[in-house]
DNA sequence: AGTTTATGTCAGCAATGTTGACATTCCAAG
DNA sequence: CTTGGAATGTCAACATTGCTGACATAAACT
């Protein structure tokens, strides 16, 4: 199809450095590694009767605090009337603070209230326990290659938006 | 909250290898990388009328001709009945074969057929070729730590099923 | 034979993505 | 200043794909 070249006797034994079954080894540890990733934030989400949807908003709003509607579901690549059931949820139940903006009173600029702050934390402590131990399992050069390629894999767009969260934290 | 150590003046300049920037850093690559991973084949799947699920089990069945349902849905981590839904769709279209077992009839064996097997390489030659430009740029050593990390990241049940596939691979 | 266990299918519900229609606010052209 | 269009956000309805529950069939155990 569309670029085969899928194994065909040359790439596996050739100097080139990228087999299609190496490539497909990778894909496959992005499969399960992200499964991995999602899991323990998943179950604290799953008491609370909330989504992946929600931990994405309030780690966001969390990292950008008063961040408009529009911005964030640029980040988070979905369609603002998806986020909109989100954040009204998150409004509804005390998590997040959603103030009219000053400037233009069309944007919304968005917080999270004192619990908003405590689910979250609760969520990315649970995400971070184990990055830490995979980090640590890994190996502080393999951590550098990690970052590296998961940066490549990017979209432009996305690449810039992660460049820029980056600089803002610090 | 459960595990509260969030940069409180301490991590951030200890000895200490992680700080929780650092973690933070490597939780956003891993949701902006994953979204550029399945970038690519999802616009193929629109098209298609079907979704990241039917990649999925294409993907596994291609990987391991002749697996059983309940084999299938024990990698991908889903329910019986969500698998089920997703595999009456590619049968019914003839991209996959479903054949009563042999030695237990309960069982049913599933096979790609060859437009399921066409549809397949299309859908990996796209994330094969996004995946190959990002090893091309991040360079070897870069890739092997990326590797480690998902491993690591992995819980042991999937990362028992990844080494499998491996070993079965070749 | 009869109960229990395993495998897979069908039906209906929940979360979260989508598009379409709309209200409000801003801005720019006249 | 007003008016028309663009930008921002909200509400409604639908599709995909998770889920649980109920069931049919085949195997296994007693």
């Amino acid at each position: 199809m569309s670029e085969g070249r899928s194994g065909s006797g040359f790439g596996s034994e050739s100097l080139l450095f990228l087999t299609d079954e190496q490539l497909r080894q990778g894909i496959e540890a992005m499969f399960f590694a992200y499964r991995g990733f999602t899991a323990d934030p998943d179950r604290i989400l799953a008491e609370l009767a909330y989504g992946r949807a929600h931990h994405r908003a309030l780690h966001f709003i969390n990292r950008a605090p008063g961040t408009t509607v529009n911005n964030l579901l640029s980040i988070l690549g979905v369609t603002k009337q998806s986020l909109n059931r989100v954040l009204r949820a998150l409004v509804e139940d005390g998590l997040v603070d959603s103030r009219v903006g000053t400037l233009d009173k069309r944007e919304r600029n968005l917080y999270l209230t004192a619990r908003g702050e405590e689910l979250e934390q609760r969520l990315s402590d649970a995400q971070r326990i184990r990055m830490r131990a995979a980090y640590k399992e890994a190996g502080p050069e393999a951590v550098q290659g990690f970052k590296r390629v998961l940066e490549a894999m990017m979209d432009s767009d996305m690449r810039r938006a992660y460049a820029e969260l980056r600089e803002s934290a610090q």
